[in-house]
DNA sequence: TTGTATGCGTTATCAG
DNA sequence: CTGATAACGCATACAA
């Protein structure tokens, strides 16, 4: 394997100069640059990322902290996109990255955590499907060991951003697109698990709309439980103008249930995932590009490894109607 | 961070003796053993799998590669339980695994690939989703500098083990089953892409079984598309009793091609993926355990790291009946 | 602007 | 059985 020592004998420089060279440094003539990087081309000389790692003090890997969602497989199409973007994202700013699944340290405390990323050369952690409840979670945040990006959930210290899109726009917006094409007063709304971030900011802005419209709103907690929706929908939806569901999930189950109880009132979901397409019926939707908030996710850890604050990012995101055509290829 | 500096200082032992305890060497007393043990425990030291990896000849990372189906996200689930499955048994093996994706690395030459795999330290290699077109990977694995385990292509020479279901059966024994459920006669088997190594294997086994039932098969191509599974269904179904396809995405298809038509025919499909709950009608299908095939894929990597030789390794499967009461929760 | 020397945290070699 | 010490490949403070 040829190395950077291989390069600078070759260039007769010292391995230092090659160095800076590579890292772009600015104390180089542009003589010895173009002599270096030729010789670089030359050889096809790719630096070894983990010698890197292990020598520079800014370097460091980050590590994708994923939740399997292990009740239902049917969105791990969500997963996939973050995990891509994100690679996608590393891949360009020279990032090595490590996946990490949260089953793997859930049971460890915050000591353990911290010595395990910091086994694995660590600096920066991006975090999806955080909870309220992950209290080890909040500790390593907290102790600023890490620089982290909260998906998703509004964390922001110094050493932490969160990035995600306006759930509560987006609920708002969704819930009144479907409310005003087919002109509703009574609305049953289907949350998601009451230890989840975006749930009581969907909720708040189902709430906001609701007073907004003078809409009559019933609430329940249909745990991003797609059975669960199915049996709120079968029990209160009768009455209703219609189902808005804080997830596609959800709103599949309502969807279903509403079917077989034969009777027909507009549902509306939330994140447009594929599987929307399948369920025979059209549904308004948000859609969330999964691999661009993820990008943005490892953009902002690498602005947090640089040194700077952390933030609130958030991005854009699409009204959407799903059907089958629109996805079969 | 702990390192082993201050476990061998702690433990008032050398800095090799406690990496021999660590590497579980022979030649070390039970004696000094323990006290290096006891004081790993007490001072929660891990040791730093970067570092591991850069000195070590025996070392090395694998990677996990993946071709991400951009032609339809249906199918992401897949690729999930491969990734999760993978990074399970390297953990559980103490392996570090970095996931990349073809498309980083698609349009490299052989000798840009060699040289991208060896600077990021790595030594073994899962390739999911092979094709007979990928020419380069071909030729990575011939040159024997990486030990590759691939899924579901039959390579096998002395860095290279292949791990897979018995495709052939598996396709006989679900078409099997649905023909002799509905006693069937005119056989519409719709293939997948013609460059993937298990569409040939898939049709051998319902070639095999046409020949066995003495079956009248007719064969198209659907390339593993829905839309053209779908086609294919309209043109040709109607004078057939029933359609066999070699995957569940364009079992998918043809169903609801024959909803639309508005004919019964049995449909039979390959993998056992969710999506299948969702489409209404009652599927057989094979069920493939992606996640433990990944897991077996990174134990064979293991194997062939530690300087075995390549071999075939076959996995069981099932044939499962798929209906949304399984799925959803 | 360039080169020298040291360190990052391990593993491996070899002398004791 | 144990302990120095030299790699591993690169980054960087500091000297030249």
């Amino acid at each position: 394997m040829v190395s950077i020592k291989d390069v600078a004998r070759e260039a007769g420089v010292a391995i230092s100069t090659v160095s800076k060279v590579l890292n772009h440094y600015p104390n180089v003539s542009e003589e010895t640059r173009q002599k270096v990087n030729e010789v670089v081309e030359r050889l096809g000389f790719v630096p070894n990322a983990v010698a890197a790692t292990l020598s520079s003090k800014n370097a460091g890997r980050v590590a994708l902290l994923l939740k399997l969602n292990t009740q239902t497989q049917a969105i791990d199409e969500i997963d996939m996109q973050y995990i891509s973007g994100a690679i996608r994202k590393a891949q360009e700013m020279q990032l090595d990255v490590i996946t990490v699944f949260f089953s793997m340290i859930e049971d460890m405390s915050l000591e353990e955590m911290t010595r395990y990323f910091a086994s694995q050369s660590i600096r920066g952690i991006v975090v999806y499907g955080m909870s309220t409840k992950d209290r080890v979670l909040h500790q390593l945040i907290r102790s600023g060991n890490f620089k982290i990006v909260v998906i998703d959930a509004p964390m922001v210290n110094e050493t932490t951003s969160c990035v995600s899109i306006d759930h509560e726009k987006a609920q708002y917006d969704v819930a009144r697109k479907t409310i005003v094409e087919n002109t509703c007063k009574r609305v049953l709304y289907i949350t998601g698990t009451s230890d989840g971030y975006v749930t009581e900011q969907r909720l708040n802005g189902m709430k906001r709309l609701a007073q907004d419209m003078k809409l009559k709103l019933m609430i329940r907690s249909g745990d991003f439980s797609e059975l669960k929706a199915r049996e709120i929908t079968m029990r209160y939806a009768r009455n209703k103008d219609v189902v808005v569901c804080a997830s596609d999930l959800m709103a599949i189950g309502a969807m279903k249930a509403l079917t077989e109880m034969d009777i027909f009132r507009p549902v509306c979901g939330f994140d447009g995932i594929i599987l929307m397409g399948y369920v025979g019926k059209q549904m308004n939707t948000v859609r969330q590009n999964f691999a661009h908030v993820s990008e943005e996710a490892v953009l902002e850890i690498g602005r947090l490894m640089d040194g700077e604050s952390g933030r609130k990012v958030i991005l854009p995101h699409e009204l959407v109607r799903m059907k089958y055509e629109d996805i079969i290829c």
